[in-house]
DNA sequence: GTTTAGGGTTAGATGGGTCTAAATCGGTGT
DNA sequence: ACACCGATTTAGACCCATCTAACCCTAAAC
């Protein structure tokens, strides 16, 4: 089956989507992730229905079919990869990595995808801690970590992933030692979502506005500290 | 001014066609050298005309601008340092390199570019022996080598590029020792434009078709001998 | 100089991806 | 139950890159 990158950038956009909220993915949420109107989504979807990639309900939204989710997942895999390779081999800092790996996604071929993923080992995750789907594109589990804003003041957590895309923002949380893998004291939740911290790595505290801190995934630290 | 893939594919042909042949690039050459009809050509030249990448006489084809040529450098040093690159650090062989090459020319952002170049230290050539334009896009010199069709039986030459693309055609030059770098003796030149060399590397003799030999280019060695 | 073959251009259609404006659906609140 | 508001779809348009069919120009042959 011959897609285009278009496409191929809305089946991997409603299986983000699909991770992080569930089930059916309205035409909206795919309108403001891809920076397009609503009509374009509709009629887009239209096109992937005809194909099988997704399950659609008029008015109540899709979901991926198998055979969709596989694309995206291939998708996300060259993706994860280039974001590997860009800061293993290239020199590239984690926060820039993203808009090149989105450049790049559609356009490397199988053996590309093969090599790269040869030079590194086969790597499970990017430089952001998100998992890269296996070569087999078996769809993986997606449930490891548990964003920062459900724990409470005195929890002590491992951040295991951030998935921010922003420049700014991945480089402001790397000054203040937030990244895959350090430990983070939790120090306040404020009412209004707003995570404070403090990182294993650095000595000043970190607050995290809600709209980040829900992109930062962690898991509870195996033994608990006072 | 923000240019389409394929406009700098057609910019990329008319530069490279220019190279081999002169002058004036008629609508056909193009339309052979991307696979599209004329009538495609037509109109894609129209449109390159009105934002002043090429001079077009009608019915008598096209010749880049200034401004053209720097686009089409700047397309064919991306293309030539990514085969390059993939040589280098990916493993790949000369003869595969072209097609990768192609599909990522276009969707490479400056910042990858410069760091590629790094990684290979600024190299000068690409693994067929092509100049790599540098970085201020200069219009660099053509006329390095001639066509090995070009010499006679008995002369020594040494290769210095096969801009040949197809990838059968590499591997069986790469097997009987025709690479950039090696000495080839001229043992014959038939009538039909078909050379018969021997390559210091192997022991057999080569036969290049005249459409392979056209893209052996060649320069005689410094110091003959018989 | 006229003819003619071959290539170039014009005309018109198609499909992809996008938009704006207008119509319509569906859940919420009364 | 019903009206309303926000979200979705329909309708109609546009631009890009491509095609086929038909027409026309150029240069070479006579």
């Amino acid at each position: 089956m011959m897609l285009s990158d278009v496409m191929e950038d809305y089946l991997k956009a409603i299986y983000q989507l699909q991770g992080e909220h569930e089930e059916r993915i309205k035409t909206s949420a795919i309108a403001d992730a891809l920076e397009v109107t609503s009509p374009t989504v509709t009629s887009m979807l239209e096109k992937l229905e005809d194909r099988g990639l997704v399950d659609r309900e008029k008015y109540r939204g899709v979901t991926l079919t198998d055979e969709g989710e596989t694309v995206a997942l291939e998708v996300v895999r060259h993706h994860r990869l280039l974001e590997a390779y860009l800061t293993e081999h290239l020199d590239y800092d984690w926060s820039e990595v993203h808009a090149e790996a989105d450049r790049l996604e559609h356009h490397i071929s199988e053996d590309f995808e093969a090599r790269v993923a040869d030079a590194l080992d086969e790597p499970e995750v990017d430089p952001h801690g998100s998992p890269i789907p296996s070569a087999d594109l078996e769809p993986p589990d997606r449930s490891a970590g548990k964003s920062v804003t459900e724990f409470a003041e005195g929890d002590v957590v491992v951040v295991e992933e951030v998935a921010d895309h922003d420049p700014e923002v991945l480089s402001y949380l790397a000054t203040h030692g937030v990244e895959p893998g350090v430990e983070l004291e939790i120090l306040e939740v404020a009412p209004f979502g707003m995570v404070t911290a403090r990182s294993s790595e650095t000595v000043d505290d970190v607050s995290l506005p809600e709209g980040v801190a829900h992109h930062v995934r962690v898991t509870p630290l195996p033994q608990a500290e006072s």
